[in-house]
DNA sequence: CCTAAAAGGTTGAAAGGTGAACTAGTGAGG
DNA sequence: CCTCACTAGTTCACCTTTCAACCTTTTAGG
């Protein structure tokens, strides 16, 4: 009687494709930070100008902001250290809830993500986007959508 | 007559698509590393067993397994003295050409990677390849394949 | 009310990553 | 042979991430 069971090994098809993804995601990372240097904003920065300046009053809870982008909260507030230093950000007392604080977007910060917005954009397609078939691009959205899911609904367990 | 190219935003399609590509990055590298840590690895030190253990005599040239996981020559140096540290690997002179040195397996790296591996695999199946129609996975992979390549020929580029 | 637990955030130290400067060995051209 | 440019790899200084400890305010129970 067997107390283990045998390890399904990935197949070669699964291994090639899980390899590629991985790639893929090292060398597109790279590539976009790479072309965000020139405007002296990494992705984390860029992403977070972009949560702020589509939420009303350019303005986000810290914790809706750490879990918008997956951040732990600590990582979050030495991010928003930086780029409060940076003049991108402010921070602003919860009137509400006096434990809380606001990241507001600064003048500047909007200015910024208006200026890099673009190049961004062009960015993403010419490494990502533009080199798909509209049609694989659907794909993987359907496929990854409940692995997203997935993840997100696992999160904090075995 | 205009200078300036109008920029060609995202369509709503391309943005789902792309934000649910970067999230389940995220999500499932930190799933994978959390599933890692009760064996004491990252990933950064599992991909390195994994170069290692598929190598002729155990052993890589550190530019080698640099280039084979995508990291600079910097962090893989430390990351080997980490290693090394750990008994996992161990550096040895390489005759041939005295500039160079070689990263190995030690018997314990190597008793490590085959007891952690199925646990590996189980979690990448678990949160990645089991989740999608095998049709999808064969889909992601052709998709992923050129964009991989591009980005390889792209780097160090504007 | 009062208390205890939970939630919102920050902090500081330690670990990990980056890029440039550096050392040492190689190798091709004159 | 020399020398000069290149390759292999490490190191240093600096920045980012992580984790646990901490403080304050809110909430829920008795």
């Amino acid at each position: 009687m067997e107390t283990e069971t045998a390890t399904r090994w990935l197949t070669d098809a699964e291994q090639c494709a899980w390899r590629t993804h991985l790639d893929v995601n090292r060398l597109l990372t790279h590539q976009l930070e790479r072309d965000l240097q020139p405007f002296g904003l990494t992705m984390n920065d860029y992403e977070i100008l972009v949560n702020l300046s589509e939420s009303e009053g350019l303005r986000m809870r810290m914790s809706d902001l750490a879990s918008a982008t997956l951040q732990s909260k600590s990582r979050l507030s030495h991010q928003i250290t930086r780029m409060e230093n940076a003049n991108l950000v402010r921070r602003e007392n919860c009137e509400s809830d006096r434990r809380g604080l606001f990241a507001v977007l600064t003048e500047h910060g909007l200015e910024t993500m208006q200026r890099v917005a673009p190049h961004h954009v062009a960015s993403v397609r010419r490494h990502f986007i533009d080199l798909l078939p509209e049609e694989a691009l659907e794909e993987l959205h359907k496929s990854l959508t409940p692995v997203a899911e997935h993840l997100r609904s696992h999160r904090g367990k075995p």
